[in-house]
DNA sequence: GCACTATATTTGGTCGACCAATTAATTGGT
DNA sequence: ACCAATTAATTGGTCGACCAAATATAGTGC
């Protein structure tokens, strides 16, 4: 009997609104660089509180499909409908992305970090990335998890490339990475030393300045990583 | 005498805010799993209304760093302190990021996007590649702006490559980068047709299936375009 | 008739108050 | 003394009102 009912509610109110707006793009009401309507109007066309159409916008214009300048208004920005139509589509689904896509982009980025690293690292950016190498094996030597310590050790590598943009994007996914690990809780000693000494070469040969190899050696890093996930949550099942 | 004015406010209350909690959760005052002071709480003690510490909450939260159940309390998730620290350092100057950077990550992106879509395309994506490619065609012949078409066709050989993740990047730095091209508002026949037979032997290497092709011509591609952007914006000067 | 100024209105930004759900405390019964 | 149920306090969620800046409008002087 329980079948007969469908959830509902879902969808939060701010996800309605994203839709509504949607709406409004797509369907030519508002096109790019016209002002949408303020927020009060849409508010009381909505029959909903200021406060959601505010979320809903700044969630919008953190995507950078809208632009609110202060006691002017909020506009659409750039980006023309064909794109948008896409676009905002993939907005609320963004969350949650299967797992094989997010380390299949993790491997593009990290790889391209470590060989941007190789050619531009300072001393200084060495000297935090071995820092960072030194407080992993330390975590590892007393038997404990450092999965915290192995993601700043990327972390410091997507520094040392000098590229803001790989490295928030990097800081984007690998939160999700992470919390997936987590699951297993694996404290396989044997597999991490074997992480810790593919880190060791990493290092090398961003010290050398040899992005090739930097970028195999990551490459090599990661399908291990993910081959060691792979078998521990077939076991887990 | 004007120098003598140093910049000021430039980092708004929510920023400041966000800094604030950074500080209790490094310092270890906010130890992950722990419930973290009530909005009100929070607010009174940072001298700052509520809606502050709400709208820094919420951006936090976006990041994967907080979890906040309704009528229950907001607590620091998962991720561990050590990486935390790098972490929201860089959320606050994720939205302004230098040009060169994003330019760069576009073409990291777009290269492995050509070449997944190569290995992985069906016979639709082909279809919806061309029919994109069409439209670009046809807005040059008649010698219009064909920013959102160009934009369309490395879209869907995103879509091609079956990579959810990667597509999402895409959006995310695409729309940055389409803004500044268009400040120049080229619409020279000549450059267009170049990038419009790039377009072309990109499309028939993601057809013929050869993944290395398809990303050393999209490299080329990009850098074409590059190159063009920035001859463009000496000109402009 | 035109340009500039002063005023009125509209805008997003901010704040405090109220709401329902949750959690803690209290009370009553056993 | 312990447990249950009821009440009180606290929580994030929501809303409407007020604020200063930006814009549109009316007015005034030339």
């Amino acid at each position: 009997m329980l079948e007969n009912f469908s959830t509902i509610k879902v969808e939060s109110p701010v996800d309605k609104i994203i839709r509504q707006i949607r709406g409004l793009i797509t369907s030519g009401q508002l096109a790019p660089g016209e002002k949408l309507p303020a927020e009060r109007k849409l508010a009381e066309k909505l029959g909903v509180g200021r406060t959601h159409v505010r979320d809903a916008i700044q969630k919008l214009e953190f995507y950078g499909i809208l632009r609110t300048r202060p006691q002017s208004g909020t506009v659409v920005a750039g980006i023309g409908i064909t794109a948008l139509e896409g676009l905002i589509g993939d907005v609320l689904k963004l969350e949650k992305s299967d797992f094989a896509s997010l380390v299949e982009t993790r491997v593009i980025l990290e790889t391209n970090a470590a060989e941007l690293a190789a050619e531009r690292r300072t001393d200084a950016d060495l000297l935090a990335i071995e820092k960072a190498l030194v407080a992993y094996k330390d975590k590892i030597r007393a038997g404990e998890s450092a999965v915290e310590e192995d993601l700043l050790f990327h972390l410091k590598i997507a520094e040392a490339s000098k590229n803001a943009v790989l490295k928030s994007l990097m800081l984007i996914i690998t939160p999700d990475i992470v919390n997936d690990f987590k699951q297993y809780e694996v404290c396989d000693d044997r597999a991490e030393l074997k992480a810790f000494y593919e880190h060791q070469e990493i290092l090398e040969h961003i010290r050398n300045g040899d992005a090739g190899a930097a970028g195999v050696a990551m490459k090599v890093h990661l399908q291990d990583v993910s081959d060691f996930s792979k078998s521990n949550s077939f076991l887990a099942r």
